[in-house]
DNA sequence: TATGAATGAGGCTTCATTCAT
DNA sequence: GATGAATGAAGCCTCATTCAT
């Protein structure tokens, strides 16, 4: 209990005021306990944001892979995927900023990073798929996962700007075919 | 002389350790001059990172719009800044990686923040353009410019891994030809 | 039973790190009771180290007077209750160094220093004996009393090192020797 | 200045406190410094009492192997530096105390306890010395020297409570007899 | 211009102690 | 008797900034 209310604040904190910018009595204090409780729970701030990002990653790669079965083209699924991440994305702002800002941070452990990393190798896999089916435009696997992950990123910005939900639906549309219409050969 | 110094080397520590988590004692150590030099120059921490963010900024917007009068298109003229823009950032890795850094940091003042943008809004008219003469697909163009933005990231980080000079091109190109594909009416 | 742990563990820990060096909370875990128990058998951490004071004291005390009715003469008497003391001190190496560590320590109260000290009167008594009757050489009995005890704790220390039992016999007989030689008349 | 008002401070509380009771605040007020001063000449704690204890050996060493060329004979020689040590402990006995009670810390570093150690080896070459010639008892050498040491620290204890010259004289004369006495072949 | 000793508020973490279970 | 989560004061150390030289 104590526990989740300190990964929470933290999670808002860390993303309005970056890691070092966060003193850990900020985080007790607006998680209404005691410093000592949070190092209770978290030996070091350094453990409390490596246990935030290993979370945060898995939440995410689950919420990713929900319900896919039904598309049957490659092409089908990776939008699928690229759907559910931008809605996810799109519900859960923090996790997504915490995500990007904190993806190639020295205050992140390899170790975290590494693990987190794991979760979404499934993505490259269909995408390899796409390539040797003829699909997917055949270019660096990389190159296009990364260009997939900062659109999707883009998209989810902007659509959480827009209230109106079917404006921000069309946002999505637009930038999922957007995106799938580059990736395709 | 000792100014510049402090620039480049606060350019490189704040890329690796973010904003907080340098110390100017460390800035001027590396730099090679002493605590009291550093705050002759700059009055505090933050003119000394505000400082930098408007240089910088200023310099890639340079950088971007150098010789485009060739290209005729507006879909080739957008084609030639995006290129600039991924050759810059390929020979300037650590000021590309503290652009995105610091684009929506508490750390950069909020005049700082609007003048880097200022130089920038040219590229917006320009996708205008294109929408309203058909050859860009009519889509909000924020989404727009925040996909292309995000996909040159990816695009120099990729490249940038790569070092033979044939390799890196192809990657550059595929990668743009991605995102105009996308873009394309 | 929990209480003897704990006084256990702590004349290890307090002998090893100091007292302010030891935390409570290491004490008990090394004991293997919770840090509520270690507070329910001793109110406060210092009630802990007087206990553990007095105790000791007193035990090395029972030590040190057994069995000496067959030494006729003073000096005879007085080896026999420094053997003692060796002998005792070398089966009992922390509790010696916890001695010589607390006997003049801020941290052990007053009334404990007291009474610590209260039950070796009576070797005092005997040198005086022995310069009275002319057999122990007439100086300052403090001096002599305070030459003793470091002396014997020189000894303790050198013979605990000594692991073949002969050789060690060998150093506690040269030093008390020593000693002896010193302090007759 | 500034450096030695901390470490005069820091060796007087250290004395009467010990080490991890003695609050580096405490220290910087006493010396009458901010605490950034104190960590500006010690990046830490254990720096600070590595350097004090350093140096104090360093200073007793040299007062104890002041001016002994006048006396001919091993014994005289050995009597002569441990007069030496006693009048330094009586007139240091701040210093004396804290050598006495970090001679074994864990505190001080394992490097600054072989420096200071280092200092004292000529006095066991001396006692090698005497006998070899037969002029000292022919015990163990550790022990003579660990009996000597501890015995020193006794004389200077009991005759710094001495206030007369005259009868204080006399608690080192004897107390150095008894010693010498006892080492004598 | 340049230096670096000095400052003191503030950050991370520890720890003796309590208390509900 | 026993547990261990919770507390918050206090400890060590850092750091932006100043100022005399």
């Amino acid at each position: 209990m104590n526990r989740d209310k300190i990964l929470a604040t933290a999670l808002t904190l860390f993303v309005e005021r970056g890691f070092s910018g966060t003193p850990t009595a900020l985080i007790s204090k607006e998680a209404g306990v005691s410093t000592g409780t949070l190092f209770f729970y978290f030996k070091t701030k350094e453990e409390l944001i490596d246990t935030l990002y290993t979370c945060i990653k898995q939440e995410a790669a689950e919420a990713l892979s929900l319900g896919s079965r039904k598309d049957k083209t490659v092409a089908g699924k990776i939008r699928h995927y690229m759907a559910n991440a931008v809605a996810w994305g799109i519900q859960n702002p923090k996790k997504i900023t915490f995500m990007e800002q904190f993806a190639n941070s020295p205050f992140v452990s390899k170790g975290a990073h590494e693990e987190g990393t794991s979760h979404f190798l499934f993505m490259e896999d269909l995408v390899h798929d796409g390539i040797r089916e003829g699909s997917i435009r055949p270019i660096d696997v990389n190159l296009l996962f990364c260009i997939m992950g900062s659109s999707i990123g883009a998209i989810i910005e902007l659509a959480s700007k827009e209230q109106d939900p079917g404006r921000r639906q069309k946002i999505v549309d637009d930038g999922l075919d957007l995106i799938m219409g580059g990736m395709r050969a």
